[in-house]
DNA sequence: CGGAATCCTCTTCGATACTG
DNA sequence: CAGTATCGAAGAGGATTCCG
């Protein structure tokens, strides 16, 4: 017996405080970085162990428990034919969005050059999209951009001065980028061109012009002075 | 031998993401409630330990040493007669100021009401004032309040349509509020009128007149609708 | 007395193996 | 594919001790 006892009660840290309360609802590890790929819509349990690497089955397994506890994520199962178990977020996980962009903002000073152990993962890049996302320079654009990374499909649109991202096919996008993750990280740093590239092949463009990986570029990519204001 | 070894690398998630590498920095556990009580300023040893209970001295000497080798905090000597050392944020760690406020706006959902296990630290009350500041109401007005909580003496100044928290002794104060925690949090949730708190005499009162109260809790206090805006 | 280092126990993490 | 079971390693928590 005993077969489901022990729950042991999660460990809180007992303050009467709001930052306290969040932290134990995701501050155990791991549990932020899955919020934030669960930004980008709903995931199947493999795809959110894809992305996590180094997470192990039964932490994901375990986080995803706690998170549905806790109301953050709820499972739902996908029409056929598709059939699958998907977990999203309920409207208090997507609430955590301007937490998880505060913290990227803040932590981009640590980033540096990448370190041979890290691994580049494409969805970090499309929630970092909505914290440098620069509204001035969208003003006016009304555009919507599928962008293939390895075997993930993204969608980024630009509508009213907004931009949203996230993880699927878009039904009708206006230019269909296929790169690589390395590719990707230099354009959102700056680092290359877009025009060069994609003379040097490392972007192809289906269905679109040469400039809309250049608006793109403009309005998501990284600024150099990311936090100013004293 | 091997009296110093086993640096093991400090625990990252290597994705070369900004909120992984925040989460690498600040994810610990009690890291980030120690800069959210050192967001007020500067703090003794001895300051953090209380604050923080259930943190054990090991714990809090660890995350002390982890946070100045990276660079959010710094020690330094207060110069006599006081010569104690003390821990103050940095740039880098100041500038996670907005990340915790906004944690701590999601995690206000959590709160509900006080469990029997919760204690109630001061300091959480000062910070989250940052978050729930009602720009608004506090145009026009420029006023110091010094408030006393049990030991504790926090400094509330508003000025210029912008606030500041901090912990210490105002210089020249305009009014000097003293009472206990349990107090402020029924004024900051609006549980009790700030008049009926005075009558009680559950906020003494010197140096001002009784409407400063009403005030800094019309500014200050949680509104019942937080995060709106869907 | 403030500021920790040590020791010990318990929980959590991380990796792998395994099952419905 | 979606998890559970298992187990060694690391981290957390508490008490005590040490140092200046």
């Amino acid at each position: 017996m005993a077969t489901r006892a022990a729950k042991s009660a999660p460990r809180s840290y007992d303050q009467y405080c709001a930052v306290a309360r969040g932290l134990d609802v995701i501050g155990d590890r791991w549990t932020l970085l899955l919020v934030r790929d669960l930004l980008l819509g709903p995931k199947r349990y493999k795809d959110l162990l894809s992305g996590l690497p180094g997470i192990g089955t039964n932490l994901l397994a375990g986080r995803l428990r706690e998170l549905e506890g806790t109301g953050l994520i709820e499972r739902t199962v996908l029409p056929p034919p598709a059939g699958s178990t998907v977990y999203q977020l309920t409207e208090a996980g997507q609430a955590l969005e301007p937490a998880v962009v505060a913290l990227g903002r803040w932590g981009a000073r640590f980033l540096g050059q990448p370190r041979k152990t890290d691994v580049m993962v494409p969805r970090a890049y499309f929630v970092a999209m909505r914290g440098v996302f620069d509204a001035q320079a969208a003003a006016g654009i009304t555009e919507t951009y599928e962008v293939r990374i390895a075997d993930l499909v993204f969608e980024v649109r630009l509508a009213g001065g907004r931009l949203t991202t996230s993880e699927r096919r878009p039904s009708n996008p206006d230019s269909v980028l296929t790169m690589d993750v390395d590719t990707l990280n230099a354009l959102m740093f700056r680092q290359i061109k877009p025009s060069a590239a994609i003379a040097k092949g490392r972007v192809k463009i289906e269905k679109g012009d040469h400039k809309a990986l250049e608006r793109l570029v403009r309005i998501v990519a990284f600024h150099s002075r990311l936090s100013s204001a004293t």
